[in-house]
DNA sequence: ATAATTTATGAAACGCATTTCAGAGCAAGG
DNA sequence: CCTTGCTCTGAAATGCGTTTCATAAATTAT
C-alpha cells in the first residue's frame, strides 16, 4: 500500500534517504537510517519490484520455453534448470507449448517486452531463422545441436552416442537392432537416424525401418512398444530406447509376455534415471540435468554480460553397463 | 529501443494518440492512426510491459510453488495449472521449493512485491499462519483442505477415498492390507492413517505399522517396496499406492519376483494415469489434473474479482476396476 | 439557427524506486 | 587559514504507457 514517498514523508526524510536505507548505502546518519527503518516495518512496507524492473530495464526472470512438463525428459531438463536457476537468483517463467508455435513467440515477444531478461528453449517448432530475429533483445539458449548459427546452444552428441550404443549391442552379438524414439527431440531425432543408418552400412547389416518405435515418452508407450514389436513377425533382438521410462515399460510387458532381458530381448537405455539404476539397466548417461543447469548457466553468463558472443556447450555422455544389455 | 513518446514524435501525434492507436480505442482519425502504425511497424517498436505492470499493479502472473517439478504428481497438476492458465491469459512463474521454507516465503513476497497476482501452493512446508499473513496481497489457493480458514483451496476428500479403497479390497476379501504414502503430501497422509485406522477398527481387522511404505513417489520407489516387503516375514496380500508410476514399480518387480497380481498381491493405485490404463491397474481416479485447473481458475476468479471471499472446491474421486484388485 | 452530442486530440498526472547532480557541513592536510 | 576530500541530504530526472481532463471541431437534434 505505503510507497517510499510516504515512508520518506512519515520519516520525515526524502525518497532517496529512503532508498539508500533499503539499499544499504553508506552515508546515512544512524539516527534517519533508524527513523528510515522503523518507518518501513511500521507500514508494513514492500517495494513495488515492478517499478524496479520498468527502471532497470531487467527482471531476472527466464523464460523456458519447453513442450510439455510433465514427461521425465523435459522433468529432469527444468530441474536442472531450476537448480541453477535457484543459484543465480532467477526466476522462472515456464510456457508449456505443446509445440504450439504461437506459445513459443509469445514468450520470446516477453523478452523483447522486457518481461524476461533470456530464454531458454528446450524443444521448438519454430523455425531457427525465426529466432534469430529475437537476438537483439537478449540470449537465447538452445538445448540442441543448432550449427554455426549466432546463438548459444547446449547440446548431445547424438549421432556419436547413438553409434557408440549400437557399436555395442554389435558387440554383445546383435544384428537387430531397433529404436525408440520420443518425436519431441525432432531435430536430434534425424541424427539419430543417420547414426544408425551409418553404422548399419559401416557394420555390413540392413535397416530395418519397421524396427524405429515411434511416440515413446513414457512407461506406457514401453508396454506398447512391446506388444507392437511381439506383432511383427521379424523382431529386433535389442534395442536402444529414448528414456528410462520407456525402458521400464519393456521391461515390464517383456515380463509379462515371458521375453526374457537380455536374452531375448537387450536394452539399452539413453539416459540415467534412478529408475534404471535400481531395474539395473544399461544406460546411455546423457547428462539431461547437466544440460538444463548448464543453459541457465549460459544464459546467466550471457544476461550478465560475462561473455557477450553465443557461447556453445557438448555436453559429454558415458556408457553405463548393467544387466540389460 | 525505441518508446511510445519516440513514435509520438516521430508520427507527429501526442503519446496519448499513439496508446490509443496501440490500444484500439476510438476516436483516432484513419490517417494518424495509419501513421502511428506506419511508425510503429518501421521503428519495430515493442512496448515496455514493465510500465504497464507498474501502472496497473498487476502483471498476469501466478506464482507456481510446488515441491519439485519432476515428479509425476505434481507434473500432472502442473499440466493442468498450465493448461487453465494458457486458456485465461495468465503466465506461470514456477518455483521448485525442495520444501524449502524461504523459497515458499519467497514466492510470497513476490505476490507483495506485486510481482505476481496470485499464488498456487501444490504442496508446502511452511504453516497456513504464515501464509495467512499474505492473504491482503492476492489470492492464495492451497491444494489441500485446510478447513475453516479463509484461504481458497482445492482438494481431494482423502478420508473417504482411501475408506472406499479399504472397503473395496476388503469386499474383495483382503483382510492384510498396506499402502505407501510419498510424504510429501504431508497433510493429507494424516488423514489417510486415520481412514485406515478407522476402517481397521470398524472391520475388525488390526492395523499394522509395517506395512506403510514411506518415501514411494516413483517407479523405483515401487520396485523397492517389493523388495522391502519381500523381507518382511508378515507382508500384505494388499497395497493402497500413491500413484501409477509406483504401482507399475510393483507390477514389474512383483513379475519379476514370482508374485502374482492380484492373485498374491491385489493392488489398487491412487491416480489415473495413462499407466494405469494400459497396464490394466485398478485406479482410484483423484483427479490431480482437474485439481490443478481448478486451483488456476480460481486465482483467476479471485484476482478478476468475480469473487471476493474465499473458495472451496472438492475434486470427486471415482474408482477404476481394472484387474489388479 | 441554436443547443446538445459525438468525435478527435493533446497536456499532464500517475504508478514507484533509483540515480545523478548539486550543495552543505565537517574533518584532515598543507 | 585555506584547500581538499569526505560525509550526508534532497531535488529532480529517469524509465514508460495509460488515463483523466480539458478543449476544439464536427455532427445531429430541436
Amino acid at each position: 500500500m505505503a510507497n517510499i514517498k510516504e515512508i520518506a514523508r512519515i520519516a520525515g526524510v526524502s525518497v532517496t534517504t529512503v532508498s539508500r536505507v533499503l539499499n544499504n548505502h553508506p552515508y546515512v546518519k544512524e539516527d534517519k537510517r533508524r527513523a528510515v527503518l522503523e518507518t518501513v516495518e511500521r507500514l508494513n512496507y514492500s517495494r513495488n519490484i515492478n517499478a524496479l524492473h520498468l527502471l532497470k530495464g531487467r527482471t531476472q526472470i527466464i523464460g523456458v520455453i519447453l513442450p510439455m512438463i510433465n514427461h521425465s525428459y523435459f522433468g529432469v531438463m527444468m530441474e536442472g534448470i531450476a537448480q541453477e536457476a535457484l543459484k543465480s537468483g532467477y526466476q522462472l517463467m515456464v510456457s508449456q507449448t505443446s509445440y504450439q508455435p504461437e506459445e513459443e513467440q509469445r514468450m520470446l515477444e516477453m523478452m523483447r517486452n522486457k518481461q524476461i531478461d533470456g530464454v531458454i528453449i528446450c524443444s521448438r517448432s519454430l523455425p531457427l531463422e525465426h529466432l534469430e530475429a529475437y537476438n537483439p533483445y537478449g540470449p537465447i539458449v538452445l538445448c540442441e545441436e543448432i550449427g554455426p548459427r549466432p546463438m548459444s546452444s547446449v547440446f548431445l552428441n547424438h549421432y556419436q552416442c547413438f553409434q557408440e550404443g549400437i557399436r555395442y549391442l554389435w558387440n554383445k552379438g546383435h544384428s537387430s537392432i531397433g529404436y525408440s524414439i520420443s518425436r519431441m527431440e525432432g531435430p536430434s531425432s534425424s541424427r539419430r537416424y543417420e547414426a544408425y543408418c551409418d553404422m548399419h552400412e559401416e557394420l555390413g547389416i540392413p535397416v530395418n525401418p519397421s524396427w524405429i518405435y515411434d511416440h515413446c515418452l513414457d512407461i506406457e508407450d514401453g508396454v506398447l512398444l512391446v506388444r507392437r514389436m511381439l506383432e511383427q513377425a521379424d523382431r529386433p533382438s535389442a534395442l536402444i530406447v529414448t528414456s528410462g521410462q520407456v525402458a521400464a515399460g519393456i521391461l515390464l510387458e517383456a515380463g509379462r509376455q515371458g521375453l526374457r532381458v537380455p536374452e531375448d530381448l537387450a536394452l539399452i537405455s539413453f539416459d540415467n534415471m534412478p529408475i534404471s539404476e535400481v531395474l539395473g539397466i544399461t544406460t546411455m548417461d546423457n547428462g539431461i540435468y547437466t544440460m538444463g543447469a548448464s543453459a541457465m548457466s549460459i544464459a546467466d553468463e550471457l544476461i550478465r554480460g560475462t561473455t557477450s558472443s553465443p557461447m556453445t556447450k557438448e555436453i559429454p555422455f558415458q556408457l553405463i553397463e548393467r544387466s540389460t544389455a
